[in-house]
DNA sequence: GTAACTGCAAAATATTTGCATCCTT
DNA sequence: AAGGATGCAAATATTTTGCAGTTAC
């Protein structure tokens, strides 16, 4: 299995401190990760802009892809081994608890196929479902 | 049909310039809208701060929904008529132009369902397609 | 040692809130 | 006339950029 540091080295990025950490951070949570919420996790131990850089360079390489949002923020999370640099393959859908608003990866769940109208050509597809998580049952 | 007007007054909303405005917009173009469009294209006409509380009305009246993104805005687009107030039903699929970068909304085409892993219960759910829409056809 | 990465400061942008005024009903 | 909607000003929050100092290799 690879380490933080192989995941780096892969992918020609230097290893520091950040990007060591943040990588820790989305490999401990299945789910995905707000800027908002790596800053959070990590205390203060980095600036905003850093943060704002290591996403940035992490989906530039494929290493986390962005999830849609509808609330106007960005929601990230760790792309599986198959994703390269600028071509992500994460097509497998996403689930937003209603309760605890956390947001999982079904990693198990290919998004379907979907007949297009007539001169529509589909290039990439993303899935998003509300709903409760295993957590959050409603009885 | 209805005008715009009747659409107003439907969900208890005093008819005002912005909002009709705005409505008409909407009405005007299939696809889907953001703050910035809106303000572009109504002039310098409306204040930003009453854009913002327009798109929250029409959105918290069922008129509107908004269309999850990847890049840390919001889309907004016309609800078909069997919308309400808090509830939405926009069921279909939403297609983003990777030339001409246009959201339109794909009425006719339902989000499918997807077997979610056991302990999961489904709510809503919202599906984007990237490709090339009719008018960008790449040969 | 050198290139790349980080932190700080500041600019640019986006969003929210309070309040006085104006408009719709 | 009364309540709600708007515009303005200002407070917040978010994101981007430039640059100097630091760190990884």
């Amino acid at each position: 299995m690879l380490t933080k540091n192989d995941i780096l080295t892969k992918n020609g990025l230097s290893v520091t401190q950040s990007r060591t950490q943040i990588l820790e951070l989305f490999l401990k949570s299945n789910g995905a990760l707000s800027h908002a919420d790596i800053e959070r996790n990590t205390g203060a131990a980095f600036d905003r802009v850093t943060i704002y850089r290591t996403l940035q360079t992490f989906t530039d390489k494929g290493i986390i892809h962005q999830i849609p949002t509808t609330d106007n923020s960005i929601l990230y999370a760790l792309c599986r081994e198959n994703c390269e640099a600028g071509h992500h393959h994460d097509n497998h859908v996403h689930f937003i608890c209603l309760q605890c608003n956390a947001t999982t990866c079904l990693a198990d769940v290919t998004v379907p196929d979907v007949r297009l109208p007539k001169g529509f050509v589909a290039r990439q597809s993303a899935m998003l479902v509300w709903g409760f998580c295993e957590n959050c049952k409603q009885e």
